[in-house]
Formats: structure tokens, sequence, C-alpha cells
DNA sequence: AGGGCTGTGTAAAGGTTGTGCAAAGGCGCA
DNA sequence: TGCGCCTTTGCACAACCTTTACACAGCCCT
């Protein structure tokens, strides 16, 4: 959280007093404010990165918020905090469900809403993405982010788009075990359901072209996950 | 251990009453429970990846709830949940500035606190974190938390993954001892039956692998349950 | 000291769960 | 339509957790 840089804080509220209000007070707490009044406009807004944080409101002219928010989702994990009304259970539940990371019930406490933003940013911020952008060696392998492909001791892997992400996050995490869900969630971008070997096969295949017949490179660790194990 | 991993829930609340039952029904979400009645006991059962993530109550009688997540914060980035007393805004923006990633009033709602740990959970398996766990170090043994594994003397151990759990336990509270009760609870995340003799297996097979035939690693207290022995 | 009672140690058997992999199915794309 | 790739299905198998069974140790009581 750069003091230079300011969070830039997408706002989608219908309601023009209330969106200016609140818009003066982030912008009073050192946020850069977008403001959209329909959802049609949020969501082209959120588009191209413009902003750190999306504040957004459940009742909505056009679109409704929570599809909003699923349109969101479907595109980006960017940080959501859901305005709803007070009280409303369902909503937040299902606000919850389909992927948003708070609500604060209406009319909401503005300096509530900050410290709640704050608290977001600071652990979307901790938890940052590991930065892919340069080659990488993990033993013999060499990894050429930016061309999205390993080598093996300087021979191309022919790998496909799903393999080099799997590989990619087991490399990223070599030595350490990488649970099956987080796999999942990472390289393949969904939950893991009960009975899905996808990931399995996946697996399977990658050690197939690592040559991996021992299981030497991949290491499963049962009932966990996986991990890619580094030379002593 | 079912088809995926069950996160770990880190319950530090005083009120034996209102723990017990929120304790219950994160386990029947599917969550495993580890509960502390004390902040001393919390802060201890944080070490190590022995959970994932925390609900924190901010009355505790040792130490302030507010002290504990400073503490925690000191060493880890370990996801927070603080339950508050209604209204307290003071507690509350507080807490956001330690570091608190959410809080809820009680008296609490259960389903919105499962609701709000797993937009948290989910938060932070999005933004996948590259921290490093440190390895510990309990007399001869090295515990390096985050490829799973025990050193003994600089030897891997072959553990299942309830033996690491159960070891892993027994560590954390090194020297003290540790009920059956909790230990089940904990490390196997379900109650002691009348007459379940699982534990005292994994108990069995962990000092096999430990070597320790003579029981003066794992020691037993009749009645009561198991103590790891540190050297003095 | 001896006899019951309870709790613990551990071998062996049994059942469940997780994993590897081949093969077939399905989906999107050119 | 054909091709590549992802996913599903099915079976075999291995790892593991749990149960069962029996032996024994500690404790209380008389």
């Amino acid at each position: 959280m750069g003091d230079y840089v300011q969070n830039r804080v997408l706002l989608i509220e219908d309601d023009d007093e209330l969106r200016t209000l609140l818009a003066r007070y982030l912008s009073g707490q050192g946020f850069t404010v977008r403001e959209a009044a329909n959802g049609q406009d949020g969501l082209s807004l959120a588009e191209d990165h413009l902003c750190d944080v999306v504040v957004l409101d459940i009742m909505l002219p056009d679109i409704n918020g929570l599809e909003v928010l699923r349109q969101l989702r479907a595109r980006t994990h960017l940080p959501v905090v859901l305005l709803t009304a007070r009280g409303d259970e369902t909503d937040r539940i299902v606000g919850f469900e389909v992927g948003a990371d708070d609500y604060i019930p209406k009319p909401c406490n503005p300096r509530e809403l900050v410290a709640r933003l704050q608290a977001l940013l600071r652990r979307v911020n901790w938890d940052q993405k590991v930065e892919r952008a340069e080659a990488r060696q993990v033993g013999d392998l060499t990894i050429e982010a930016d061309r999205r492909r390993v080598l093996l001791q300087g021979v191309p892997l022919e790998l496909t788009a799903t393999e080099y992400e799997v590989l990619q996050v087991l490399l990223a995490h070599a030595g350490s075990v990488v649970r099956k869900n987080d796999l999942m969630q990472w390289a393949l971008g969904r939950r893991l359901a009960s009975h899905d070997r996808t990931l399995d096969m996946h697996i399977s295949n990658l050690r197939r072209k690592l040559g991996d017949d021992r299981q030497y490179r991949i290491e499963t660790v049962r009932g966990l996950g996986y991990s890619y194990r580094v030379a002593v």
C-alpha cells in the first residue's frame, strides 16, 4: 500500500446523493474514486484494471447488483464490497456465495466503509501474486514465462495450456506442498468438486512428459496434494 | 479427511458456552476447529500453520484480544476475524488498524460467521501467497510446516497425514498435557467416542516411527492424555 | 495381597478413501 | 469435419484409518 499511489475505488451506486457523499468522503480519506450510476457503466469501468477495489450497491436500476458481481467474478478476482439493505439476509448470503469479499448494510457508516476497504486492500496486497515475468530455473527446468513454455534440460516441453498452468503453480511453490484445492483454484480457476479427477489426469500427463516415471519430480502427498521436489 | 481438505479454524473465545456452540456449528459446516479459552493458548496454537484462519474475541481474561492480534501480526499474515461487542466502534476501528481482516459484532449469527470465513479464505486462496514458514525446533525434532514434514535429527520421518497432525498438536503444546479429547478434536476433527481406540493407534505408530520404545518422547498421562516431553 | 475395574499398548484384520492411468466422451475451434 | 484438448468414467491398487481382539498395567477396594 504505497503512500504515494492512491488506492482506486470503483463506486457503483445509483442514488446520486449517497454516491456523491461517499465519493467525497473516500476522496478525503485518500482514495481515488471512480463513479458509476448503473451496472453497465460499472462493468465497463472495471474492465481495464482501472481500480483496485469495488464498492457495489445491490439495488441498481438496470442490472441487478448480484448479476454485476457475477459478471465481475467471471473475469476478475477484483475485491468487492457489497452495499445491502440492512437486515436483508438473503442478499447477503447470496452475495458471499457469488464471491463478494465483504458487505455493509445501508445506511452505512462511512468510517466503517473505509476501515473495511483498507482491511481488504491490505489483505490483497499481502497476498500478492507471484510475479512470473522473468525466466526462472528450478533444478533442470527453465521457465520462460513470457513465452509460456518450460524447458527440460534445454529442450522445450510440449505442454498444453492447462498443463503449463499446473506446472507453473507447482514450480512457484517448489519444495512445498500445494493442496489439490489450491492447485485447482490457481491453475484451473475453479473449485475442486467431490469426484473430480481432472487434476489427477493433468498431473499424470505432466509426469509422462517430464519423464517422471518414478514420481521423483512431482511427489504425491496423499490426502493433500502434490509437491515439486527440489534437488538437494 | 474427506475428498477435499477441511479448513482449520482457530477459535479464541473465553466464554465456554459460546465457544462450544460456535465450535459445534463450524464443525458441522466442514471446518476443523481448534479451540483456545485464552490468548496465551491461542497464540501457541497459531504457531506453525496449525490453522488457516482465526476467530478472535476481543474480550479475553488474560491478554487483551487486540494484543493477541498484534502479536499474531508480528509473526504472520494469518487471516483474523474479530468478535466485538456490538456497537463498540473504538474496538472495531482499532482492530482494523492493528490488522484484522474482518469483524463481527456479538451476539453473532453463526451463518454470517461462516459466510465471512469462507469469503476470507476464498480471498486468501485466490491471492496465492508464498509466505514461507520457517522451520521450528523442538528438541531434536525439526518441523517444516510448509513441507508438512518433521525431521528427526535431520532425517525426515515418513508420517501419514493424520500422524503429522497429531504430532503437530503435541509439539505445539510440548511440555504440557494435551487431553485425548482435545487431541482428537484438533488432529482428527471429531469427538472422542466411547470405545474409540483410533487415537491410541496413531500414538502407537508415531512412537514406533520416532523410535520411542520407552515412551520417553510421548509420555502417557493416564486418564488424561499425552504430553510431548521436552529435554531439560 | 488379591480381585475387579478401567484405561492403555499393539498386532492383525477389515474397510474406506485417495490415486494412477487407460480409454471414451465432449467441447471448441479452424 | 477433423483435430486438440479438457473432462469424465471405470477399474485396479495402494495407502491409510478404523475396528477388533487380547494382553497387561495402574488404581481402588476389601
